[in-house]
RNA sequence: GCGGAGAUGCCGGAGUGGUCAAACGGGACAGGCUUAGGACCUGUUGGCUUAGCGCCUACCUAGGUUCGAAUCCUAGUCUCCGCACCA
């Protein structure tokens, strides 16, 4: 084959990986860079291209960053333990450690196989007990502090994973991993009190280099709202509403509790008992699955049989249990205010429950009146604008005791619990005597049992053995916890341990870690953005308090990358058989082909579409590419090659540095294009090319570097610096001489206007190349002139500038 | 409802005040090579024009700023994404 790019492929993988040439220590000389993709968790199915394009879009900044100069960290490591191991264990009868493995191990010689500039030297196995006992350490430390507890909540709980899921892993009512509709269940489970770090997690977004929808979206997750707790009092007790509108509270003419609330039944009056339970029944039996999306059930409710006191007014309002009150937000109940809230509104109109204006507005027959305006019927506070009002009743309520300022978030604790086998094991002991006991740290790790049985309820539950053991404190009989640890723990503070991964006498060396971290760009999908990425800065904040590290925020820079679609435009998926494997890209392209064409394609933000007829256009390219190199004449490169070059390297060298691959791709194409219409070219030119082009396409590039005679690595050598003043952009000058004209005209009419001289004449001094232009307008004589300093050759004109041509009139 | 991102030629997708009738791909069309197909190469691909460094119409719509707008401002329309009855 004329074009053996798959021996050239291996024979530069196995020299990178021979010479270590990516393998990392900390300098004291050297910048660091950090550049992590999010790592995998592998699957048994293996890599596809899809895969592959996300690594190697890490990959190409790692390998720029590294030319540039930088100490790259640049590792690689698997999010090993979670459920498909595991149900592939219940399906297959195959062991969830001896699946892991064989993934991992595909795994690993797939990205070989595809150049990636890793350290494999700090690979990382999660589900090694040498990795997760340090999941189990932070867990301990939290516990000492009170970060980790044990609460009975109601929880959801998806009945096909057979296991609780966090809040964040259910979307629309579903389970994020298989869709299945959660079900809610009330169990003591473990909890992370990330509410603890909710106003920080806020506030560090502002200064995160990430895009606007995921800090977006973590903001509306945390969900910050700052409101006013008012005691409403019910039976004699003092029961505190959550509201961010107390200039609404004159128009309270009921309240509401959620049908789920805890504590409902202690406002249901015996009378009103049947008609209660009646309702509960029926919004338990409506299913999920009748909500299609954007529409919401309809409001409803039942009236409890007790009244609530308005603090202010002093009324008696019904309380109603109703189905559109979140019971864990706020206290659960709402003061409803239906001419000012378009839900009140609702459920107000179908129970004929009185609505009363307090705030001047459109209040129509189908929709309340949320806007700002005059407050009336509010007592004394009538006449104020609502804003204003806001405030005073406000000091009102805190002034007389009867409330206070509150805080409210929609975060809520991370719930890590899970009732799986494949996980984490949670470091706690139950004794009869001493409680909840946690195992101490040097009986760390609390390893995974082997023998357990599979597909009959929580696994760990079958392993007696491994249960029954002795309490730490007293001795006496105890049973370990089986619950085991959300996977995302794992991956909560996993960039760490790279800079640091073999240690067992701690979690990481500080100073190692202090060295590359935080990450300074951190690149995987969006779908993360109100879980991994929540948790793993969670996670950070709590060792910066712990001391352990000196930052307070994991990553600078978030890059989401794009997905890679079947040619039919679909998801790839293996059962479809639209999967496209990079060992087949490979042999029939060639992968730095692939690497070429799918940054071509659009920019690595952007969702794209693999396409068998589009790779050949890339082909094309690269080949030419490769053939020219074995055909050029090498001599003195054109002055005007020179300074296309140079432009190049200045465009290229931003286009890298933010992701702007396909640009990147387009200036090289062009830039070989100017090369190979020139007759001569030399050496020195050829080597800045190539390297322009290692980083996308390196393992071609090392060929021709070492075909043109060099020894070493292009991927280790210095990124070309552009040399500025041999680029004079073509545009810069036309750009430059029409605003000078544009100027001029005004210039003249001005001057013609000033001196009243409709018929004056006018000349113009300019250089050479801008006289041309000059010339073009009308009235006006122009001479050129060769040197900046003779542009007013007579002294006639008054305003003399560099870069600016001198006027005068007669 | 709240929040985010967008709207460019047949399609993907650049361009964010003046090299702009708009880069680069793909597709389509025409031509070359070839017995033919494939591959490869060349040209065309808004309209007018024999041609043009000529004119007209153009970057969602309507206004505006400017000597000059795809790019800036105002209003509107539409699309996509995330959360979801959070009081």
């Amino acid at each position: 084959m004329e074009h053996d790019f798959l021996s050239i492929e291996r024979k530069h993988q196995e020299r990178w990986l021979k010479e270590k040439v990516f393998e990392v220590k900390e300098s004291s000389s050297k910048k660091k860079f950090y550049v992590l993709e999010m790592f995998p968790y592998p699957s048994g199915s293996g890599l596809h291209m899809g895969h592959a394009w996300n690594y190697t879009i890490g990959d190409i900044f790692a390998r720029f960053k590294i030319m540039q100069g930088f100490n790259v960290l640049h590792p690689m490591g698997y999010d090993a333990l979670g459920l498909p191991a595991e149900n592939a264990a219940i399906k297959d009868g195959i062991h969830p450690e001896k699946y892991t493995q064989e993934a991992i191990n595909n795994f690993i010689r797939q990205q070989k196989l595809l150049g990636l500039s890793y350290d494999w030297s700090r690979l990382i196995d999660t589900s090694q007990p040498e990795y997760y006992k340090w999941d189990q350490w932070i867990f301990l430390k939290m516990f000492e502090r009170g970060l980790a507890y044990r609460k009975k909540a109601s929880v959801n709980w998806c009945p096909s994973c057979q296991t609780v899921l966090a809040n964040e892993q259910v979307k629309m009512g579903r389970c994020e991993r298989c869709g299945t509709e959660v079900e809610m269940r009330f169990l003591e489970q473990w909890f992370l009190r990330i509410t603890d770090y909710a106003e920080e997690l806020l506030d560090c977004l502002d200064d995160l280099d990430w895009p606007e929808r995921t800090k977006a979206m973590q903001r509306n997750w945390i969900g910050k709202s700052v409101g006013v707790e008012i005691d409403f009092e019910v039976n004699g007790e003092k029961f505190p509403i959550f509201t961010t509108r107390p200039d609404t509270i004159f128009g309270v003419t009921f309240m509401v509790i959620s049908a789920q609330h805890p504590d409902l039944m202690k406002f249901v009056t015996d009378k009103q008992k049947p008609e209660v339970e009646k309702f509960l029944k029926k919004i338990k039996s409506v299913s999920k699955k009748s909500i299609k999306e954007l529409e919401f059930l309809e409001k409803e409710g039942v009236f409890t049989g007790s009244y609530a006191k308005n603090p202010l007014t002093g009324e008696l309002v019904p309380i109603y249990a109703g189905n559109f009150v979140v019971a864990d937000y706020g206290s659960g109940m709402v003061m409803a205010v239906p001419a000012h809230d378009q839900r009140d509104f609702e459920f107000a109109k179908k129970y004929g429950i009185k609505i009363k204006q307090v705030i001047e507005g459109p209040l129509t027959e189908k929709r309340a009146f949320t806007g700002r305006g005059k407050l009336v019927n509010s007592g004394k506070f009538s006449g104020l604008d609502s804003e204003i009002a806001k405030e005073k009743i406000k000091e009102y309520l805190i002034k007389k005791g009867l409330g206070r300022i509150k805080v409210q978030f929609k975060l809520k604790d991370w719930l890590i619990s899970r009732q799986r086998y494949w996980g984490t094991p949670i470091p706690i002991v139950y004794c009869d005597k001493c409680g909840i006991v946690p195992v101490p740290e040097d009986e760390l790790p609390v390893v995974l049992p082997k023998n357990v049985v599979f597909g009959k309820g929580n696994p760990l539950e079958s392993a007696e053995s491994w249960i029954n053991t002795k309490c730490p404190k007293c001795g006496g009989n105890a049973r370990r916890e089986t619950d085991t640890m959300d996977t995302f723990v794992n991956s909560s503070w996993y960039f760490l341990r790279y800079c640091d991964p073999k240690n067992d006498k701690e979690i990481f060396d500080k100073k190692k870690v202090s060295y590359w971290c935080p990450i300074d760009v951190y690149i995987g999908g969006a779908e993360h953005a109100c879980m991994h990425l929540i948790y793993f800065r969670f996670y950070t904040k709590f060792l910066a308090d712990l001391g352990l590290i000196n930052f307070r925020e994991p990553a600078k820079k978030l890059f989401h990358q794009g997905m890679l679609h079947a040619e039919d435009g679909q998801k790839m998926s293996k059962s479809r058989g639209v999967v496209v494997l990079p060992e087949d890209v490979s042999k029939k392209y060639g992968i730095d082909t692939a690497r070429f064409f799918l940054c071509s394609l659009a920019s690595p933000d952007k969702d794209i579409q693999w396409s068998e007829k589009g790779i050949n256009g890339s082909l094309r390219f690269i080949k030419r590419v490769f053939d020219y190199f074995s055909k050029v004449k090498i001599g003195k490169s054109s002055s005007i090659l020179e300074a296309r070059l140079n432009q190049a390297i200045d465009r290229i060298t931003g286009y890298f540095e933010n992701f702007q691959y396909r640009k990147a791709s387009i200036e090289i194409k062009e830039l070989f294009e100017f090369m190979e219409r020139e007759k001569k070219v030399s050496k020195e030119t050829l080597e800045r090319f190539l390297k322009l082009l290692t980083p996308i396409c390196p393992h071609i590039c090392e060929e021709l570097w070492e075909r043109l005679g060099n020894k070493g690595f292009i991927s280790l050598e210095k990124w070309p610096k552009a040399d500025l003043s041999k680029i004079k952009m073509k545009r810069e000058v036309i750009a430059d001489a029409q605003k000078l004209v544009a100027r001029l005209k005004k210039d003249i009419s001005n001057l013609k206007r000033l001196l009243g001289k409709e018929n004056a004449k006018v000349y113009v001094y300019a250089l050479p190349d801008e006289a041309e232009i000059y010339s073009s307008i009308e009235g006006i004589t122009v001479f050129a002139v060769n040197d900046k300093n003779k542009y007013d050759p007579e002294g006639k004109s008054k305003k003399v500038k560099p870069g600016r041509p001198a006027i005068y009139i007669e």
